[in-house]
DNA sequence: GTCTATAGAAGGATAGAC
DNA sequence: GTCTATCCTTCTATAGAC
């Protein structure tokens, strides 16, 4: 509403910008060692010594493009399933909307660059292990609790149950795509996937 | 029994031992951009000279170490559970070397390192997966239609459900130590990840 | 803030002697 | 095969003018 609406702190001029989207883009799909300044400075349409002047170095810029990816992928609403007494309709809706995220290019690049950087970076893997998996580990399960609230789940421990629930997703096509394997997933193998691990899931939790 | 027993074809001297030990180390924990050609003949012992005498380029070497890896880490026999009629006490044996083999410290970086750089060397990622995760799912798949067979499962897509086993193992606590967070697993947890992988999947998969 | 130009270090790879 | 010494490129980072 007021003049400075942005929630993030700061003005970004539009060089800052321009540096943060090309060493994004850089980062993602090349991980750093092999991506250089100058790429990115090229990328950015500015000279290194701008770069130099909005980071002062590249693990700070690196840190940052990484740690703000986290943030913005994580959009944990969009995953919570409704609360809705139809419970294979509500977890097929949740599985297809998360593996279908997971498998897009952007998520799988994170990954990657977290995984492969983050005996380096520790903070990063910190921040996508808290901004990802943890953070929808207690989402997931606090909506398991309550299903088991009303009866129509029998859940011992819904940490557990949730962690199993992603883990049947995060197997077969997913861990193909994550080397970046031959064919790409389709959609039957995705929608297989998901209607494999609720139908699993809910013969070991259901109610009754 | 002869005198060239190795199987491998040819004799590897010491150096090329030496230096294929240095690389090994060293890719495997610092990943193959922060791994110089400098270091691996400090580590070995040797001039960076005779390096390149033993292998044309910094690729090819890495390519080596890499793939040789993934063959001499995937011993499928020791997860191949017995054919016991004790399903529960067959599968959380498997369950729990498997889930203790992948989070040791060389499964892990291989695992890394291998997600880091499938991009650049899609060959990598090829041989992991298959020397990996898809004979294992393969030889999984193959023991549990022959329980199916015996009357004990009822197992409508056998490598769906290898791969649901092998994800529910691959999560929680497997996901925190491939981003190297602490504190490490403990064996409480490792065991009762196991017990519920065994549990989820008996629910849904045992006959009757 | 932004640029051009460059310093200073490190990297991959090779020449030539033994 | 093995070494020492070196070439050339590329990299991160900075100096100095505007």
């Amino acid at each position: 509403m007021s003049a400075t609406a942005d929630p993030r702190h700061d003005t970004e001029s539009p060089k800052q910008q321009a540096i943060l989207t090309a060493a994004g883009e850089l980062f993602m799909h090349q991980g750093y060692g092999a991506t250089s300044m100058d790429a990115i400075a090229r990328g950015a349409g500015v000279s290194k010594a701008t770069l130099y002047a909005h980071f002062a170095s590249k693990d700070v810029l690196f840190a940052t493009i990484i740690n703000q990816a986290c943030l913005d992928n994580i959009v944990v609403g969009e995953f919570l399933p409704l609360d809705a007494p139809d419970l294979a309709a509500a977890l097929t809706a949740l599985g297809s909307r998360m593996l279908r995220f997971l498998l897009e290019d952007r998520a799988l690049a994170i990954h990657r660059v977290v995984t492969a950087e983050s005996m380096r970076f520790p903070e990063l893997g910190r921040a996508f292990y808290d901004n990802g998996p943890r953070l929808f580990r207690e989402v997931f399960g606090t909506w398991l609790a309550r299903q088991q609230a009303a009866g129509r789940l029998a859940v011992p421990d819904p940490g557990i149950a949730a962690d199993q629930f992603i883990g049947m997703l995060r197997t077969g096509v997913y861990q193909r795509a994550t080397f970046g394997l031959q064919p790409p997933p389709t959609e039957a193998e995705i929608d297989a996937t998901v209607a494999a691990a609720v139908s699993t899931f809910l013969k070991a939790y259901a109610a009754d």
